[in-house]
DNA sequence: GGGCTTTTGTTGCCTAAGCAACACTTCCGG
DNA sequence: CCGGAAGTGTTGCTTAGGCAACAAAAGCCC
């Protein structure tokens, strides 16, 4: 589970829990009132936690929407690799697909909001990738530094993203990501050849 | 609401919680692999609480089973009277609706089960009826002792609900609670001729 | 029976969470 | 403009829960 690998894997039950109530009243609540609208007393009462557990945990409400978009993504990701641990084609092709679904089912879905929003995800996005290529780089020798192709692999990808997520009509997926994928892999130094 | 008025109103939200979790961990494994086989640890596994804040709660399985029993019969009667303050005609025969209700159903659901179990339903179910008879007769005048006409009470409710619910095709519950009414409120110096 | 594992209760120490009170900002209505 | 109401962070102290280790029962298999 990539959860529990880039965030820490072991923890306190009892944080867990208070995350994951906060995770939740939070999300509840920003559907019903919309982000703006929503108080840290309201999440903390909802999530049935006092409120300086809150900021214990988050320093404001705007952390814990960074969060949850963060563990989204997470998610997003778990979803289509089970042995995300190491660099191959394959990974990193379900991992383009990953980013363009989350992308725009993030962008899409909270469309009322605004376009500050936007980039709030990119942030998070990119910040995942970028400690994805890390782990996945430090296996494998490079022309380049390491920090330097991530950096660039991870702008990249949410980059393709973002252009296909805007499109009026969206092309599937897939074939997107089999037409950008060769283009990602040499940044990588990975070959795409033998697809 | 009476699940709280039985039992203590409010309290730190932390028990609340850990109570509630083990609740729905033990009552999810009872369904699953019968009480006998369900330990302990499994409970507190399933509930992601430590083993010792069980102890903390309950002496062992039984007695949350005990409190799962009383907790599904205290909501059966929420479920039907909502101004359950006092003692009238009209909350008594809800009442003994309720009673008919839960023991149908709690006999009935686990009736893979065994006939210890209906014990234990039968000494829950009058317990909190003797407490709740207590509660409405300390502002009615009697001729005998409260805590007399409170025993006569729950009994009698208790014993006329199981033979209904043992009955082969059972009469419809309101027709039997409306036959029954009288008497359980002439035990309680309750008139009953202006229904 | 004797040895093995599993479950049960129990204990002491440590950490997370609850609570109440604080000073501070923000926002509104008279 | 002012004064109250509501939200925000922060702090010290208390309490519930997590953890690890224990002895003791309860099953099991040979």
């Amino acid at each position: 589970m990539l959860t529990e690998k880039l965030a820490p894997e072991k923890l306190d039950p009892r944080v867990r829990r208070t995350r994951s109530l906060l995770e939740q009243a939070f999300f509840d609540l920003v559907q019903e009132k919309g982000f703006q609208d929503v108080t840290v007393q309201d999440i903390t009462e909802r999530a049935g936690v006092n409120r300086a557990t809150f900021y214990a945990h988050f320093p404001d409400k705007y952390a814990l929407l960074d969060h949850n978009i963060r563990q989204g993504f997470l998610k997003e990701i778990d979803k289509r690799m089970l042995n995300a641990c190491h660099l191959t084609l394959d990974n990193l092709r379900n991992l383009i697909i990953a980013v363009c679904e989350f992308t725009r089912s993030a962008n899409g879905h909270c469309k009322p909001a605004q376009g500050q929003f936007e980039s709030l995800v990119e942030t998070q996005v990119k910040a995942v990738l970028h400690e994805l290529m890390l782990k996945w780089l430090e296996q494998v020798p490079l022309s380049v530094p390491a920090e330097t192709a991530a950096t660039a692999a991870s702008w990249a990808i949410y980059g393709l993203a973002l252009q296909w997520s805007h499109a009026k009509q969206p092309r599937p997926v897939e074939a997107y990501a089999a037409e950008v994928l060769p283009l990602i892999a040499s940044n990588l130094n990975l070959s795409s050849t033998g697809v």
